[in-house]
RNA sequence: AGGCGCGUAGCUCAGCUGGUUAGAGCACUAGCUCGACAUGCUAGGGGUCGUCGGUUCGAGUCCGACCGCGCCUACCA
């Protein structure tokens, strides 16, 4: 075996083994456990986010699957409509092709084409994490079944009146040419500017002349149709229903009253664009105003503009109309003034309110059932505050826009005549042969859906739905969702509502929602702030100059590379290691707190790398020993001694914490509790107390066989416990200690994962031992604190002591004085003043050390140690001085403490006394 | 504006229904090539738990106010 630890040696043969053996499959028998992965996006690659999502899903399905369920880890990739189609586009471009060169349908060739050649980039990248998602049945939003999911449930949604076509305003947007939905426009705060502008009035009333109303976007003026006051605003009410002419056009506008208006801004008086602006849209339904549209699909100014505006672009016709206003004194100030401008997800452009034919789902009355399941505990939010989040926006949702104006997607399934009549059904034979059209001619609508429509029945259209499959019965509902906090209204909030309305059942009991994974200063990582980690990285590790290239190239915006570059160099001197997969994933397991950030710190990936290595070269101990001890330890004749059953207690007490922490999502507390048993106990101690035990002449073979088997069977059974968490190196290891235990299967991970029950819990066990690291840890102390060298040997003398603790010293002197490095262990009732102490319960160690040592140390170092005694006691006893604190406080608290001061004092006499003899020798 | 959350050691974070001397990892200091491991071993230093007030015998933990930070949603043209 290696002296340490090498991931890139076995991961991939250990992946290809149990891809090949079909492992990752349903079993077919035992009660079911199923999670969805949410599927990425086809044209992504793999992010820290996917990676420590797939983790955490990873050790669920793994730990069931142990646990003898029938897991189905569902995966799968979303088709991205705009995504996809822009990655095509884009290559298309080279070729000096359009995608209307090609026409629709040999443009969806191209798109399939791509799918087929890189549409598995990401499933890739996901097999290098140890994921054990079913291959076998990937799916893909545009495979046939899903599709048939998909029109199935758009035509009921119409049938039942759920989904309907309505001109309306929509986020436009002009560079992709399609409507999206208001999830998909991000507004941020952006420096603009507010334009206080002059509309006259036709004919003046009194001495005012005109009105002064302020735009953000003085452009929307030429489709006016309106300048709104508020009601009650004295100063205008005796205009209300005159009118303004509206500059720069030779149209007459009217002057209305409306409640939206606030008195308290501006002037007061608001120009109304019912066509262009989301209020002005409300404001035009309740005063029957004209919707005058003045942009074409590009955002360029149309015809139903004046002359001189036509065919300017929209920032452009900003300039000239500012600059006429300005010539005709219509322009009364501009101010700077922050705004939010919101922009495309994908595109990045100003987004535009437009009016235009779109397909819309209704969905209040599928977001009651939705938001009942909630409350009445069908679905649980953990943690639990995700509801509020859920509750919020469910409670103020609007009808979703779910046409797109692409060609890549589900196409709408629906027909019109010429005379604009409407037909919905799933195909167009259906459609005449239901509705008696003949040969009538018919028309697809152009547009697509909303790729969030088909992820919305992931749930269920994987699992073959509409069809009654066996899969379906079995599976659904999935037990846990686990995602991100971002898309709980995308796509959690959707699933919940399309899960209930076509299953009558929610589509998962529990939502797991994690943090999302931020670089180590808690920034976002993205492309453009050049912070983003690549798990792959982590896992191969990369060199420094191939980790600047690969930032800084691509980027959207080329001056950023030098910041990218310097700060990289920065936080990356020597590039980053080789970590391997096993090393990442316990990391993102300790990672999994409750908080909504998560901070990547490559420290901490440091740290359980070297816990990989400490669990190699504990297995290599073990390994070692029980080749050289040449004992047979399936033989039935075992011994097993006090570190025996105290270890097999630790690990009892190990297991209930980890499956607890599995149970309730948490993660981290898991993962902690397996390290800490490993590292500070396993290994720490009892590979230690083992040393005592097989390198004694005197044990007996019994002994010793007890002491190998139990190095042995403990070693199988955190493997085992660690195997969800750490998948490779826990498989490799395990295939080299579990045929000594007779077990010869071919994987680890289909074998049980322990439980705290298997292991016997031995509270005198850990008592005992409890006092002997007390004892040993008290010599080491002494040892450290005056500087004896490691290497010396020591005589301890002993004072005092109960009688049990006496016993366990007789019992275990042996391994006392190994740990120790102690020669001799000798009772004593006499005043040894050179010596410096240290107490182990009652009793009292004392470590002569006549020509070393300085009295004056020894009375500073005890000193010190009365000092705190002597502040606890403090502490104790006014707390037992308050008669309120013993008449009220629970007996067993009352009595704990009288126990610690009683014990405090005992010690500071001890201390006192050896205090005063020291004293002796001092000068 | 509304909603949610955070503030604990130099850094990143645990701390469940209030009850020993507030923990871990990393970092730091000192000392160690002893037969698994220097990706290691041993020992150690370091926190008035954001501030103020309240409830309580007892508050990092519960309540209120304030300060600071973050996120989400909706926005006044």
């Amino acid at each position: 075996m290696d002296k340490s630890y090498n991931p890139k040696s076995i991961e991939l043969d250990w992946y290809n083994h149990w891809e090949k053996n079909n492992y990752f499959s349903p079993k077919g028998q035992g009660s079911s456990y199923c999670i969805m992965l949410p599927p990425p996006n086809v044209t992504g690659s793999l992010h820290m986010g996917h990676a420590f999502q797939q983790t955490l899903m990873d050790i669920l399905i793994r730990y069931h699957r142990m646990n003898n369920n029938d897991v189905l880890w569902q995966c799968g990739t979303d088709h991205a409509g705009i995504a996809t189609q822009m990655v095509v586009e884009r290559q298309l471009q080279q070729r000096k092709v359009s995608r209307h060169d090609l026409g629709r349908e040999k443009f969806i060739d191209e798109v399939w084409k791509w799918k087929e050649a890189s549409g598995n980039t990401i499933s890739n990248q996901s097999r290098r994490l140890g994921t054990s998602m079913d291959w076998a049945n990937e799916r893909f939003t545009m495979d046939e079944g899903l599709s048939d999911a998909v029109r199935e449930v758009f035509v009921q949604l119409y049938d039942k009146g759920l989904i309907y076509r309505g001109k309306r305003l929509v986020n436009w947007d002009p560079v992709l040419h399609t409507a999206i939905s208001d999830l998909e426009v991000i507004s941020e705060e952006e420096n603009g500017h507010l334009w206080h502008m002059r509309y006259p009035l036709a004919e003046s009333v009194k001495d005012i002349e005109h009105l002064v109303v302020a735009t953000t976007r003085p452009e929307t003026m030429l489709g006016d149709t309106a300048v709104a006051v508020h009601p009650d605003d004295d100063r205008y009410s005796k205009l209300i229903g005159k009118k303004v002419s509206l500059p720069l056009t030779d149209r007459l506008i009217p002057i209305i009253a409306d409640e939206y208006v606030d008195p308290e801004f501006g002037s007061g008086c608001v120009k109304i664009t019912p066509a262009h602006d989301f209020n002005d849209y409300e404001v035009g339904e309740r005063h029957n105003l004209e919707k005058i549209n003045i942009f074409t699909a590009d955002a360029i100014i149309n015809n139903a503009a004046p002359k001189q505006y036509q065919g300017l672009d929209r920032f452009d016709a900003r300039k000239k109309i500012i600059a006429d206003l300005e010539n005709k004194k219509l322009l009364e100030k501009v101010e700077d003034h922050k705004l939010m401008i919101p922009r495309g997800d994908r595109s990045n452009a100003i987004v535009e309110p437009y009016l235009t034919d779109q397909w819309y789902v209704k969905v209040k009355p599928l977001a009651e059932p939705a938001i009942k399941a909630v409350e009445n505990g069908l679905i649980k939010f953990v943690p639990k505050n995700w509801e509020k989040t859920y509750f919020e926006w469910m409670r103020n949702i609007e009808d979703w826009c779910v046409s797109r104006q692409l060609w890549w997607g589900h196409r709408i399934p629906a027909w019109y005549d010429d005379d604009g009549n409407i037909f919905v059904g799933h195909n167009e034979k259906e459609i005449r042969e239901k509705n008696n059209l003949g040969d009538k001619k018919l028309k697809q609508d152009e547009d697509v859906l909303d790729t969030w429509f088909s992820s919305s029945l992931w749930p269920f259209s994987t699992l073959g739905w509409p069809k009654k499959t066996e899969r379906l019965e079995k599976f659904y509902p999935t037990n846990v969702l686990v995602t991100g906090f971002d898309i709980i209204f995308f796509w959690v909030a959707r699933m919940i509502m399309m899960g209930l309305k076509f299953t009558g059942e929610p589509p998962f009991k529990e939502v797991y929602i994690h943090g999302l994974v931020r670089d180590s200063d808690g920034q976002k990582m993205s492309k453009s702030k050049g912070n983003v980690l690549d798990p792959l990285d982590l896992i191969d590790g990369i060199e420094l100059e191939d980790l600047v290239r690969k930032r800084t190239t691509g980027l959207m915006q080329p001056q950023l590379a030098k910041k990218i570059e310097k700060s990289t160099r920065q936080h990356f001197p020597d590039g980053i290691n080789a970590y391997g997969t096993d090393s990442l994933r316990i990391t993102f397991a300790s990672l999994a707190t409750q908080g909504r950030d998560i901070r990547f710190d490559i420290g901490r990936i440091d740290g359980y790398r070297n816990f990989c290595n400490k669990i190699w070269n504990a297995t290599r101990f073990v390994l070692m020993n029980i080749e050289s001890q040449k004992i047979d330890i399936n033989n039935d004749k075992k011994t097993f001694g006090l570190t025996e059953r105290w270890i097999t207690s630790q690990l009892s007490t190990t297991l209930n914490a980890t499956q607890e922490g599995i149970k309730t999502y948490r993660f981290d507390l898991a993962s902690q509790a397996l390290y800490e048993f490993v590292w500070n106990e396993y290994c720490d101690w009892y590979l230690e107390f083992s040393k005592s035990t097989l390198n004694d002449k005197a044990k007996s073979e019994e002994e010793k066989r007890g002491t190998l088997y139990t190095l042995v069977y403990i070693l199988d059974a955190l493997l085992r416990g660690l195997h969800p968490f750490m998948p490779f190196i826990t498989e490799e290891l395990w295939h080299r200690v579990a045929p000594i235990l007779n077990k010869n299967s071919e994987t680890i991970m289909l074998e049980s994962y322990p439980s705290k029950d298997e292991f016997e819990r031995d509270k005198k066990a850990d008592e005992e031992i409890e006092w002997i690291k007390s004892f040993v840890m008290g010599i080491r102390r002494i040892r450290s604190e005056r500087d004896i060298p490691p290497g010396k040997e020591l005589t301890v003398s002993t004072k005092g002591g109960s009688k049990k603790e006496l016993g366990w010293l007789n019992k275990n002197e042996l391994l006392i004085k190994m740990l120790g490095k102690i020669e001799k262990i000798v009772p004593t009732e006499d005043e040894v003043s050179d010596a410096a102490l240290a107490l182990a319960g009652e009793m009292t160690m004392l470590v002569p050390l006549a020509d070393l040592i300085n009295p004056q140390d020894e009375h500073n170092r005890i000193s010190k140690i009365i000092d705190n005694l002597e502040k606890e006691k403090m502490q104790l006893s006014t707390k037992l001085e308050n008669k309120s604190f013993v008449e009220r406080a629970p007996k067993d608290v009352v009595d704990g403490a009288k126990q610690r001061l009683t014990d405090t004092l005992s010690d500071i006499e001890t201390y006192q006394e050896q205090l005063e003899s020291i004293s002796k020798l001092l000068p």
